[in-house]
DNA sequence: CATGTATGTACCACGATATGGAATGATACA
DNA sequence: TGTATCATTCCATATCGTGGTACATACATG
């Protein structure tokens, strides 16, 4: 936010307001004016501006407002290309090993969930779209990272605090880097129940046409059944299938 | 766009750049500047805005923009808890009935779609979130009228023209309100390839607390396994399921 | 029923702020 | 090397957003 580069104020403000709704799914003008910090009247210029353009909606009994469809679509038009293109292949890799399946992209240090393929059975492993994580903690985050110059990777891993999860958790930064190194040599990386116990994961890096790993796809599951074999099979499998998603990408 | 009320020009103005992605999934400066009929200098600083909100994000190398994954995060946020809470239930429909399940909300004269749960057959309906059709023309979109008053229901076909999407596209006004006569009566919509062809689709809406329908659920299948045997067992399952649904929004 | 305290909404004068002209860098292409 | 097109910066101007204040309405509370 102390960044040099004029911003437009109103602009910042209304995001804001959009992202007071976080915490709270129903808000009403004095209480987002106090969340955000701003003039109840000035709040009330820019939540009217907002429900008109369908950004948040009044609900019609209490007045209240929540956020509206219209942000969901402009959600929904983001990567719609990559999910476009990935959402076959995920249907493969659920078929195929009758795990969770997930596409997530890369969001500067934080891996973000864009979407799934739920495991057919009844014990699985279920992550929301849209939740993020640290890079280090996930297979996806260490299999992009795995794309990266030791420069990149000793960038990334200087602005991370690594918090422990579970007692699994890496808790030293060369071990992460000797988690890389792996990933680099076998194509694919894993997550052994660093972020929650119980779950596994084996995840592989989608390349752009610029060579960059901005996406990548994992496949989850509870440790029981995602043994050694079975992490093997499933990384060879996405490396097959994310080689061929980045060549569509226009990657050689 | 001429409503009363006064908007924040910028706030319009932002929201309007992020609309133009609509068409195009990159964009540089000038030709969002051409787009949206804004200055190019006005336009730049909104778009620096947008992006360090990361609602936009640059492209590190051809410098162009593109939607950015705060904008997904937000829309993610968007009936969040609805998704939720109708995910088990869209699950329990697709292992039933092996066809693709929807979940909907209206949208003023049109119904979006929220989330959905693909059949596993290879020959199946397929639509993406986000995607937009008119309220008549779909059987969610029936079941959600067939919850309204007729005033309100005159109301929504006065502000619609009957667009003509296959043969079996409903043309007459009076046969809408049939079709919703009967969804009364059954508690669930049909749709008979009004929209595409071969495409059959059964809806039944949900309520919330305030008794209103502003969600329903949808199975989806093609022509020659949606019998009418087929339909009626679904939609006596929907009216099933989207009651227990209603009961958990607080409605009784 | 009166009183108090919330709420959302309307009005408006002031001045901070967004605007858009014009100039400057940056890059690509021929 | 020159030209075209792009993104970016600067800055004076007046427009537009701001935040006072005021009012309306709803709902508790005494």
């Amino acid at each position: 936010m102390s960044k040099e580069g004029k911003t437009i104020q109103s602009v910042d403000r209304a995001i804001a307001i959009l992202r007071s709704f976080e915490q709270n799914e129903e808000l009403g003008v004095t209480e987002i004016s106090k969340i955000t910090e701003l003039h109840k009247s000035t709040a009330f210029n820019l939540i009217s501006t907002l429900e008109k353009a369908g950004l948040l909606a009044k609900e019609p009994n209490s007045g209240r407002y929540r956020l509206g469809m219209e942000l969901f679509r402009l959600g929904t038009m983001v990567n719609a290309n990559i999910r476009a293109i990935c959402e076959p292949y995920l249907e493969m890799l659920v078929n195929e090993f009758s795990e969770t399946v997930n596409l997530v992209a890369r969001n500067d240090l934080l891996v973000i969930y864009l979407d799934k393929k739920d495991s057919p059975h009844s014990m699985r492993i279920s992550t929301e779209e849209g939740t993020r994580l640290p890079m280090y903690i996930t297979a996806v985050g260490k299999a992009m990272m795995s794309t990266l110059s030791d420069d990149e990777i000793k960038d990334i891993l200087k602005n991370v605090r690594l918090m422990k999860f579970t007692e699994y958790t890496l808790t030293d930064k060369e071990e992460v880097k000797l988690q890389i190194q792996a990933a680099r040599e076998k194509g694919y990386a894993e997550d052994l129940q660093e972020y929650e116990n119980g779950l596994t994961c084996v995840g592989a890096p989608i390349r752009d046409h610029t060579g960059r790993a901005n996406y990548a796809i994992s496949v989850s599951g509870p440790n029981s059944r995602m043994t050694k074999d079975v992490r093997k099979k499933i990384g060879e499998r996405l490396v097959e299938l994310t080689t061929q998603i980045s060549k569509k990408l226009g990657y050689y």
